[in-house]
DNA sequence: CTGTTAGCGCATTCAG
DNA sequence: CTGAATGCGCTAACAG
């Protein structure tokens, strides 16, 4: 059977008919205007307006032996931080010919390296990828890429490319020491999937606690589980039961906090008098909270518009320069949930 | 500057040559190994193998006419609705060839049109959309493309193609009722952005109120703004000045209602003795809060696992046979924020 | 089951 | 600033 074409395609050659110009000059006034002449210009909008061209993705991708195609590769989509960083990275898109695709590895560096490999196939515009922990091979993939590479999430030593994060070691450390400062004594750590980052925020609360010789092995509680607000009162329970003078805790992300929070409100335990509490990555609802939950803000927004910004910057001056080793830091958010003593706190500041 | 090609690029070709078939014998192994002989296959493998080839997919796709993207057209990535509908598309992906890329419209028509636009030019497999609100051209557009089109979230009469979703009338109907039912007589709405499917529920709850003549416009309190949870209780204190008599809200989505929940309880008011509260999605916190926080459960991660499936069998079979119509429902989830007479409720059911 | 032939639609040369 | 020629790497449509 024949098929009947009902709508021819139309080409840049149609195009380049209907004005009178060559099939080139099309296709220039498309991609780089200012190379054009004006009056090229205005008949070959014309002609395009007229006979509705569009471009064919595939032949300019496979004629110019790359595509605007952005990858994302992210070990989760549950993660609520992922969440976040999306939006700065679709928030930033805005307005360029760029589009994102995402590839979700599941917390699992193979599936991440398969993944690597089937987007640098795909002459992706550039690559964006979470953290520092790719395998040997990964990471060879990547140096090896003849796109923009943006490790986010992360700030360490060693980026491939662009580097665009913070260090979860130091912001462990910092909850850790907030809740020393606030006078607690035995403190714990809740954790729920205990990824490399997570790893490393567990890393700074150890330091933070050896340094000071109250570090105790059964007051750190972790479980592979995905995190959740379920899991976070589930912790907080086999924490008690483990170590019941346990005053205070350090958990790994906010969804854990809060559930603690909530379970040590059901059982009568009063916070922060009797037991202080510190999040990490500062939800919307953590402040909402009765008390509001301190917590430690992560620039998980302004990652996802950096990481964009740096490849398209790169891509626009084709330089190395455009390069980027971003610390973009994070703050930690004391509120009710470990306010012990205010007045104390206020003289310290 | 020369750029010096430090790897040749591999391709059908080179395969074919090192495997002692031809350039088509690889392909059809790579693609449909089926209708290949083992003994070719497995050349051809070995082949593959010993050179590391890796398809071009823009050479494919210029020269199939298609490519293996399914695009997805959501209003908003802040929404928590989407996150959960992501990770069902993903967790269905997984394993086939094809690959999710997702368009951002922000709830502006215009924008999803030109997005549908750009998608359709790139001979997506498949197309996503969300609801039923497209604008004329946009749904002319759908109408006329060549690949399987789903638009989810919604179910009603009419679809352009596939359609998986449920009657969000209906679900604001049944919270409504599940209120009155409680025993509460002045009920509240609280919205947030108001987009097409909060539209929708209001309506519903609307219904169930005037039918029962205690529709008050006082008590519908919506702003355009974003949902959040610090919303949700900025707009019940507006609520409560408004009309300071109301005794129970039905609540857009669960993040307003926390919100709403933790300023009800800021302010002393007893909930759910003075005050009933039923949110929307059933979020995990939801039925973590205390008192447990009633919801409407929707079928979010069904959803964007049955859209996948749909496409995915479409594709597959080259049928319209895999055309879906469905509706997943919903199910109001009773809990402490609005059960005020128990042994009421179980005399009645 | 396998191979041959002929493009897909565009962008990269390089010349004018 | 513009154009002509060429081929990117693959697959559709046949014929064997």
């Amino acid at each position: 059977m024949k098929k009947i074409k009902t709508k021819q395609k139309i080409t840049l050659v149609d195009v380049a008919k209907e004005a009178g110009v060559s099939a080139i000059t099309v296709s220039r006034t498309i991609r780089s205007p200012h190379m054009v002449s004006p009056k090229a210009r205005e008949k070959v909008e014309a002609a395009v307006d007229a006979l509705g061209y569009v471009p064919d993705a595939a032949a300019s991708a496979l004629a110019s032996n790359r595509t605007d195609v952005i990858g994302l590769l992210i070990p989760s989509l549950t993660n609520s931080v992922f969440a976040e960083v999306l939006r700065g990275m679709y928030d930033e898109i805005e307005g360029t010919p760029y589009s994102i695709q995402i590839g979700n590895y599941r917390y699992s560096p193979l599936t991440e390296e398969k993944l690597i490999r089937t987007f640098l196939c795909q002459k992706p515009a550039g690559l964006i990828v979470a953290g520092l922990d790719q395998t040997e091979t990964s990471r060879k993939l990547l140096m090896e890429a003849s796109c923009p590479i943006v490790q986010i999430m992360e700030f360490d030593k060693g980026p491939v490319d662009s580097m665009i994060g913070f260090s979860h070691f130091e912001a462990g450390a910092a909850a850790t020491r907030h809740l020393i400062e606030q006078g607690y004594e035995r403190i714990g750590f809740l954790g729920a999937r205990m990824d490399p980052r997570s790893q490393r925020r567990l890393a700074g609360f150890r330091q933070e606690l050896k340094s000071r010789g109250s570090l105790s092995a059964e007051r750190t509680v972790t479980t592979p589980e995905a995190s959740s607000v379920g899991l976070g009162a589930e912790l907080l329970r086999e924490l008690l039961v483990r170590a019941p003078d346990t005053d205070a805790i350090f958990c790994n992300n906010d969804d854990l906090a809060i559930g603690a929070l909530l379970e040590a409100q059901r059982r009568g335990i009063r916070i922060p008098e009797d037991f202080g509490i510190c999040g990490f990555n500062d939800l919307e609802i953590s402040k909402q909270l009765n008390p509001g939950l301190t917590s430690v803000a992560t620039p998980r927004y302004r990652i996802g518009g950096a990481a964009i910004k740096t490849i398209v910057r790169s891509l626009e001056t084709d330089s190395v320069t455009a390069r980027k080793r971003l610390d973009l830091g994070f703050e930690v958010i004391p509120r009710g949930s470990s306010i012990l003593n205010l007045e104390r706190k206020n003289a310290q500041s």
